[in-house]
DNA sequence: CACGGCTCTCGACAAAAGTCAAATTTGGTT
DNA sequence: AACCAAATTTGACTTTTGTCGAGAGCCGTG
């Protein structure tokens, strides 16, 4: 990367620019060095994290429907996306509010849980640079092969670049073929540690998957599109770090799962705030299991699923009384 | 202030601005208003603290100096504006440095106590906005009357404005005529809770004031010159929330002392947090004093005090070994 | 209902910031 | 010492943003 002086040269014209508020060729004139690289270290400054700029997502807490929500289902808090208004692709603005509302909950030395999907890649790929040299991001469940662009190494990996801080990957597949197998390597010390450390995270970004032929499980080859039709038919409901959980949020019993290196769901629910995202409103019933097994405090999601959610809970509530 | 829909879409602005990366005429057409109005939201929203900028002070703790001063007197952290090659007036660096500090070490939740003094104004009107809804900036002394421009109910005001938080002023004088009513006065419920609540604080920020005839006091008629010269030669050192104190960081007994409402320097000391600001090269020895006294953890000066400082230090230790 | 007084909005211009290819410096290697 | 490759810097150009006065809409009031 750059050597002492340059990133000096950064800060400095970071520090003149936005601290100060002289305007670029003031800071050039300074510096003895032409706008244009005045620009440059802008530039730089911005995507190291040496200065940050960060939009409160207060407003999309505020909503009401954000308040029922949270107390219909006792989370902590909700954070909804407005579908309507605002963007040609909605779920884009899903995955930004994500981004937002992760850099505001990380907080400095923090060990942060990150699981694999298409939406945590997302979330990274659009997520803001920040400094938190001191925190560290840990891959929550085993690899899977290279047919997909978005790999949870890969996850893992530009998240901790995002944020200036450590990645720890898991160097283990996500899915053996036997369960003995599984069995064994989950004893290696390596894995053993990795998983072990899972529970002392303080934060947790995860999506969950759909039991269905689109799921990530079946284009990496995980699972047959046949195979994933047998556990639906066993109650599977959902998939979260690799792993099919069923509508109560527990782990489903089947061998797929026994063959699987991932986080345990104790280790997830040990972790103190667990930021669960979902950006397709066919993972309604994914969702609730999740919510049902208290796999998720902090919950971002569209307009759109909210209501379901609303409209879920009241039927619930009328049925009960 | 503005009123609901306006909010919304000043928010609604900021975000697809900052969070989506759009440009403005992009805004515009979004929000089917003008680009002009989209350039006025945005600045509204960054007055708001809706939109956070805010730049690491990283690189002036890093330095070398700062360490050693860290070291040798005991302090948590401290940072140091390079008083040379940066801008035309050093201690505006140090105020900008200081204001980028606070709001660093400001969090959710907290209760900050804000004292008084030239310092203490330049800081609190060069600070940018923030949106910290549920932060409490309490006035860590009493009021002195108007002839100067920043009285402590302003800096404590102000600052409050910035962070979009609770401002808790004194009603009640600095400085009274006689011993007596002073204390009775600070028997009275308002003024006792005012006062025991400061022990209370997370954070605080004041600076040191000389015992010249240059210092407030002396300028807002609480003392005259010949009361301050008088109090030196008693052994004052300098001055803290408006209150006398001699070398070793204790209150000075005399009778000014007595007539003074502020915060006690043991409830300054339970404050976890003491960010001390230091602009001017002549507070030296009012420095010395009030680190000697332990009431100062987190201290912001210029390269030039903390030469001194240094220098002090290894004479210091020199004599000592 | 017409009249200020008020804020909000817009169009047009000026200022500032972003970009890119060419030139220059830097650091390492033969 | 000479050379090359990579990184840095710059000037010139384009795009984007900030600003200001004019005009439009919106009350409460006489």
């Amino acid at each position: 990367m750059a050597i002492r002086p340059a990133e000096q040269l950064i800060h400095k014209a970071a520090w003149l620019y936005y601290a100060h508020g002289l305007r670029q060729d003031e800071v050039a004139s300074q510096l003895n060095i032409s706008r244009a690289s005045v620009a440059m270290y802008l530039r730089k400054a911005r995507e190291t994290g040496i200065v940050n700029i960060s939009t409160s997502t207060q407003l999309f807490t505020d909503d009401v429907v954000a308040r029922k929500v949270e107390d219909a289902f006792g989370l902590d808090a909700v954070w909804i996306a407005p579908e309507n208004a605002y963007l040609a692709d909605p779920s884009t603005d899903i995955a930004v509010l994500a981004a937002s509302v992760f850099l505001e909950l990380v907080k400095k030395g923090d060990r942060i849980g990150v699981a694999w999907g298409r939406t945590v890649y997302t979330i990274a790929d659009i997520m803001s640079f920040a400094d938190l040299q001191d925190v560290t991001v840990v891959q929550l469940c085993g690899n899977l092969g290279a047919p997909y662009s978005y790999r949870p190494d890969q996850c893992t990996m530009e998240i901790a670049r995002r944020l200036n801080a450590k990645g720890l990957n898991f160097y283990a597949p996500l899915v053996l073929s036997t369960e003995e197998l599984a069995e064994s390597l989950r004893a290696e010390p390596v894995i053993r540690d990795q998983l072990a450390g899972i529970a002392d995270c303080d934060l947790a970004l995860y999506s969950v998957g759909a039991v269905d032929a689109d799921s990530h499980l079946v284009k990496c080859g995980a699972l047959t599109p046949a195979e994933m039709d047998g556990l639906r038919s066993q109650g599977a409901a959902g998939v979260i770090a690799g792993q099919i959980i069923d509508a109560r949020g527990e782990m489903l019993d089947c061998s797929y799962n026994r063959r699987v290196i991932s986080a345990e769901l104790a280790s997830l629910r040990a972790i103190e705030k667990r930021l669960m995202v979902v950006q397709e409103d066919t993972k309604f019933e994914p969702l609730l299991s999740a919510i049902a097994g208290g796999l998720c405090t902090h919950l971002v999601i569209g307009a759109h699923m909210a209501g379901r959610l609303l409209q879920y809970a009241e039927a619930a509530s009328k049925k009960a009384s």
